[in-house]
DNA sequence: CTGAAAGCGCTTACAG
DNA sequence: CTGAAAGCGCTTACAG
């Protein structure tokens, strides 16, 4: 058996609470006492457990983070950077892989996970704005990723919209004019995909380059979903002078096609990309794209859930939060 | 307040025990009853506390994963599929990144981490063999990646040895000579470092080729620790037309390095791996390295450690598994 | 400053 | 086949 508060507490000649007080910093305890216990406690070795103590406070110190699929660079990236972040304040961190999967998504929001966690950093990906409001439960929930502008939910989000025309523009300024764009539907307007597209369009509207249906490649978010869409694209003879990826590794596939059929990037197609994982800095060549700001939407997420779990933010309301975003040029599109 | 149990059993007009018979499925129940009961269940939205299923079972249902860091894409890929398979099985993974910090090692091993999963699967870097057995605690531990034969321990590992033979000879067998080898100390003979060095000598000798200590390049098993080499070695003007990262990002973060410098890979240098991550498909050049048999690697511990969890592996030395392997030639060394 | 008691919501022997 | 009781190891009002 281990050992537990009772044995100390008889170690050490005092009751249960005085145990209790001394391991959660209870102010008023004499320092006599406080030492009798804790001596008592590093004899036998106790340590709490932390089982019955989530039971009994209804607290787990765990945070939830859902997201599609943990081997994606951004989220493995996201994940590491949380789960670092959240220790420092005594948190750890049970990942969910969705893979956009609407039932596994509101199981997350509502099931068991959620009962393990005592707040949720929550990507929506199949769900919309109702139905994440309609079962959003009583424990502290914040979105991540999307600009999801409802008044009543926390949201964290990155500069989708603004930031992919800037690095669509930063494509027509150095002359490129068939943009291709791969990793959504002409139709997509919402989520991550829609956003960015909209930012492509916006771009475009804004240099009077015309909207060309023929340059959208919609693709799974994944190096194959960008190889295919490039190869797609080549087949069917559409003529671009430049690839945008919506998220990097997109961005790489893409690249990696160009590369093996003899197109010479940035020489004859630029690609670009948004996300800067580690490996945008060290693929040949290098990959221009987007900076979201991942530090900061880590940050501010963690530090947001936190304080509405630990009841430090009482807005009634939604709180919003944009992140900064920089524009990474590289050798992709110089 | 949530549904507990009592009101259900008070609602099917039964009594706990024969709530918790239906939720466990106990065998000899009468239907009427079951019915019963899983109506009022469903009702009332019942959902069983996890928590204090915990407490009292004293089996939480979630298994550990330790490992430096999530944002390796070897790792990364590892945890995500562990977790999906582990979920077939009604596991959670709980994910804890060491760094390789021996205090936060030993702290993965008996502390708090451990008392929150039934079982360990664990990538000892900086314990040796010793100071896990002496530190491994009640409950089942399986040892990942290294191959630590000790009779004590159950471990599932890749051939190190023999792969790293098997792709340095691939470059002897190319004609290539001086084959430069980056991530790991002249030192070194334990740990994937040490056993894959050790591989690579082997190689070396059997090819009648000589050992050249100029070769050796440590370094952090990271992309800039790759590039960091090579420019080491090349600012000291080593002359070498090959190139073995002891892991895929190491020879990633080499070859860029070599082709930011204008160095043709394979032309002048041919670059290999030890991995077979994702992105070894979609470098370019792409990369040619080892696939350790990272699905069999998964299956095979979450079984072991499952077994040894729910009692069916008794055997009272350790267990030892061994993945195979595959050489994957690729562009960067043909 | 410290103590005695209750109780979080389950599972587990023990009975019958 | 089902029930009444104990207890997992804590924290939390409530007293004093």
């Amino acid at each position: 058996m281990a050992v537990t508060m009772n044995d100390v507490a008889r170690a050490a000649g005092v009751s249960l609470k005085t145990v209790s007080n001394v391991l959660n910093d209870y102010e008023y305890i004499r320092e006599s006492t406080r030492q009798r216990v804790q001596a008592a406690i590093a004899e036998l070795g106790y340590e709490a457990n932390l089982t019955a103590r989530s039971l009994r406070s209804g607290k787990t110190k765990m945070i939830g983070l859902v997201l599609s699929d943990l081997s994606s660079p951004y989220y493995a990236e996201l994940a590491s950077r949380l789960m670092s972040v959240a220790a420092e304040s005594g948190y750890r961190v049970l990942v969910e892989q969705s893979n956009a999967d609407p039932a596994v998504e509101l199981a997350a929001l509502r099931g068991p996970f959620r009962q393990l966690t005592d707040g949720l950093l929550f990507t929506p990906l199949s769900m919309d704005v109702e139905e994440v409001e309609s079962h959003r439960g009583a424990k502290p929930l914040v979105l991540l990723g999307e600009h999801i502008l409802d008044p009543r939910l926390d949201v964290v989000t990155m500069q989708n919209e603004v930031a992919a025309a800037a690095v669509t523009s930063h494509l027509l300024e150095s002359g490129r004019r068939r943009v291709a764009v791969v990793g959504a539907g002409i139709d997509d307007t919402t989520g991550s995909p829609g956003l960015r597209m909209n930012g492509y369009r916006a771009a475009l509207a804004d240099a009077g380059v015309p909207f060309d249906p023929d340059l959208v490649v919609p693709g799974d978010w994944r190096r194959d979903g960008g190889a295919d869409a490039v190869a797609a694209l080549l087949e069917r003879g559409t003529q671009f002078d430049a690839v945008f990826g919506l998220n990097d590794v997109l961005a790489l596939g893409a690249m990696h096609e160009l590369l093996v059929r003899g197109v010479k990037v940035p020489g004859d197609v630029a690609v670009v990309g948004f996300d800067d994982i580690d490996e945008a800095s060290f693929s040949s060549p290098s990959l221009t794209t987007v900076s979201p700001g991942m530090d900061e939407i880590v940050r501010r997420s963690l530090a947001l859930l936190l304080d509405r779990i630990e009841g430090r933010e009482k807005t009634a309301g939604g709180v919003h939060v944009e992140s900064d975003f920089a524009l990474k040029i590289r050798e992709s599109a110089p």
